[in-house]
DNA sequence: CAAAATGAAATTTGATCATATTTTGGGATA
DNA sequence: TATCCCAAAATATGATCAAATTTCATTTTG
């Protein structure tokens, strides 16, 4: 009997997420290289599961095919992190408008929760657990909007983003770290539906640009 | 002898490609189920090559897993076709605005090369020479904007459109299809970057639109 | 004579397939 | 209508072949 993992899940979405929570989160940074032999061991499953992960996450962005048949984690260009900062903007305020339509007072407060826990990480300079946190912030907030095209998107754009952030805050700490989330609840719970769209854009941008400014320094 | 296909792509790229093909050319449909085992007969290919394929696809938003361990291809709903108008027209707007920057004369010859052959194939009826063109159109367009993580959101995007457009164009042929395309090369051409980007930003809604308004109807 | 360059063998990694195991869906039967 | 059984489809592993990278020894050159 080797069937379904622990969870229920099939094998290869299991190693997807192995690999996403990796990227976003572990060891596996800019630059490095991913053989498929390595997660093979590394995670202990077979060779398919892991080709099928790849292959997902090269699609997603959030790997790079090497020409020849090389794998590793991409190294953003200004440029690049120019076009993530119009493309996530741009969807963040959109996510942001809808989910402001649906969103109810409980979701409100899964919101200030997971944003309580995430100036906790900050004040304890705890890395991993800002990065969890304020990933899980805004993906929550996402799923109020009940748009599940730009809510992909928006998932595929965090996940090219995502390890270049962990390289910042690895480097420098959670010291200077803003956010806009309480600017944000507080203009939806108002009704203001304009301004908290504006804080959430504003939030990703300011985001993005403190890590081109690490970048370029 | 395990070898590399006749044009020395790996197998598993030459599936998703044929696959693609299928999609946004073929006649795999909305709604219509893929089954790995179907494919395996169909393209003659192994398993492991279609698996991969599909898991890409389905990471694009091309084709669905259906919960039970079912893939097809989405049906779109109205609230999807909205978001992938939002969506497409920034991206669009953003891309045009780029190319404009980088794009020459013989660039600017290649797409009225491009917008020419559609125009026959418009004047034919031909649909499935329309279809290709237009990608073609569009995909050149986006070559130029040397902007790689838009363009692959705008690929993205336009993975997840084709099919629905396919099925509209091949319900009521080709004859009221308009586009901007002539009126955005001549503004490149003046230099009028803004005129431009509007222009492809409205042959992108005027699309979508048509296609909502058949749907609907 | 030493260092760099060349090239050939060996090891590592990737691609594909065949096969075993499991789940699912539908049909037959009660 | 509900239940059980069976065929078909999907998941996952390991084996096998191909290709690329690395290693290392030999040769060439300054």
């Amino acid at each position: 009997m080797k069937k379904m993992t622990s969870a229920g899940l099939p094998t290869h979405e299991m190693t997807y997420r192995a690999l996403k929570e990796l990227l976003l989160f572990g060891e596996i940074s800019p630059g490095q290289a991913v053989t498929i032999q390595g997660l093979v061991s590394r995670l202990e499953v077979g060779m398919t599961p892991v080709r099928e992960a790849l292959r997902r996450l090269i699609s997603e962005g959030a790997l790079e095919f090497q020409g020849n048949r090389r794998v590793s984690v991409p190294v953003l260009t200004p440029e690049n992190l120019s076009e993530l900062k119009f493309a996530r903007a741009a969807v963040e305020r959109e996510l942001t408008l809808k989910a402001c339509y649906n969103i109810d007072e409980h979701g409100l407060k899964q919101l200030e929760k997971l944003d309580a826990s995430l100036d906790s990480a900050i004040a304890r300079g705890d890395v991993g657990a800002y990065l969890r946190h304020n990933y899980g912030f805004h993906k929550t907030l996402y799923s109020h909007a009940q748009a599940s095209i730009l809510e992909s998107l928006a998932d595929n754009l965090w996940l090219r983003y995502g390890p270049s952030l962990r390289v910042v805050c690895g480097r420098v700490g959670t010291q200077n770290l803003v956010d806009h989330h309480k600017q944000a609840i507080t203009a939806v719970r108002g009704g203001q539906v304009e301004e908290a769209a504006e804080a959430m854009a504003a939030d990703v941008n300011e985001g993005i640009d403190y890590v081109i400014a690490e970048f370029s320094s």
